[in-house]
DNA sequence: CAGAGAATGTGATTTGTATCACAATTTTAT
DNA sequence: ATAAAATTGTGATACAAATCACATTCTCTG
């Protein structure tokens, strides 16, 4: 039997620490899944059996709120997509969502756990992992609540470049909807901003394409929140 | 040498799972240090070279923003102040301090990180408090963001009497500015709302002395986001 | 390729809450 | 005990953004 885990080009920073023993079991205890845009990965609410893992594609996380949906964050690949959710609870406590195709990879929880007691540098990667997405999340909220809609929409356009699509040039495959369920803002203040930056000379659109023009700028709207 | 750390009474879950053995080697490496009211534990831009961990009193965790101060949370006894900032970067990305007398204790890095590779039990517990954390904190962050300040301030009177102080009549020790970033607010808009309430026959306020009087009614209140 | 449905653009109106300004009260230090 | 400082209460005003209501433009799908 081929040890797929060990081949695989899309390994977490946490799994480049396991050994070709520990990747060779991962590999009997590990289920690749392809799920369409807009697929749904994880259901809030729903049992949670299973360590997710985007392998490629886009997900989004999103929980119910009072009023309406919010995107809790966007991930990239190489990623474990439920952890929180997986460990934190029985019952899901968020959804995910696949927001381009995407191949997400499940774990077997009970095989997960394993590892991370037979394998201190893996579970250390992931307790650091765990502890950077608290903060980010701190930091996100503190964004999300004071600055106002143009100082947040910089604030994606600047994550999609800097980090998602690593370009100053991308293609958004979220729609303004979900655009502004991430920032929390209307969909039509979204447009706004957006249409606003381009006859700004900030980014330039074209369909679904975003470029940014001047990051600088872009930069000191998103610093001074406004 | 006495034992301190296995005749403690306010022994964190995790810490429960601590062979006798390995308690003693933590009293080694464990300071309790006294903190007053108002005093800063940790302060958000220095390097964090210690656990930090809440054995008495009640602390606040709070960001810097673009515009003002955020309370992210508070944090009551027998519970860690700062592991996603002590373990997910050098330099601490929050700050803690005392909101009444407090008793903290400073577990030394290398220590902690030992027992996290030494004790499974431990480890997990850590990871699974991590987990917990972070989707409170994005909970947290979706009723900042969609519920209205009569919501907003519902929900902490609930969270101080149902987790904090676990009693329908407690003393508030965080004034109303404190409770405006806590919940994302105005000073002015929480004195009114919580005037309002007291108004409503919803609580009795008597100096700082707080008393719920119609729980179900916050609850609503609390839920519906008005 | 046409027609339906989804997504986006944009003005007018409404609204919740921040901000300002100051009074009143409580707490703390001398 | 008393002045000073901090905290709280409350009206008036300002303002950012949500909401509403359509128009327009994309994008599937039969």
């Amino acid at each position: 039997m081929e040890n797929k885990c060990m081949l695989c080009n899309y390994k977490s920073v946490a799994e480049t620490k396991l050994t070709e023993a520990e990747l060779g079991e991962l590999s009997c205890n590990c289920l690749t899944v392809s799920f369409k845009k807009g697929d749904s990965i994880i259901r809030q609410g729903t049992y949670s059996t299973n360590v997710a893992y985007l392998k490629s594609g886009l997900a989004k996380i999103h929980i119910e709120g009072p009023y309406h949906v919010q995107v809790v964050r966007i991930v990239k690949p190489a990623n474990y997509l439920g952890l929180p959710t997986t460990f934190g609870d029985k019952v899901n406590q968020y959804s995910v969502t696949a927001v381009e195709n995407s191949e997400v990879c499940f774990i077997d929880i009970t095989y997960f756990r394993k590892l991370l007691t037979l394998n201190h540098d893996f579970s250390n990667q992931i307790i650091v992992e765990l502890c950077k997405g608290e903060i980010e999340s701190y930091q996100k909220c503190v964004n999300r609540t004071q600055k106002q809609v143009r100082g947040k929409v910089a604030d994606v356009l600047l994550d999609f470049s800097d980090n998602i699509y690593r370009s100053d040039k991308f293609v958004v495959q979220i729609n303004q909807e979900d655009l502004g369920n991430l920032v929390d803002a209307s969909r039509e203040s979204v447009s706004r901003v957006l249409n606003d930056f381009s006859r700004e000379g900030i980014i330039r659109i074209s369909g679904k394409e975003v470029e940014i023009l001047n990051k600088e700028m872009l930069q000191m709207i998103s610093k001074h929140g406004w």
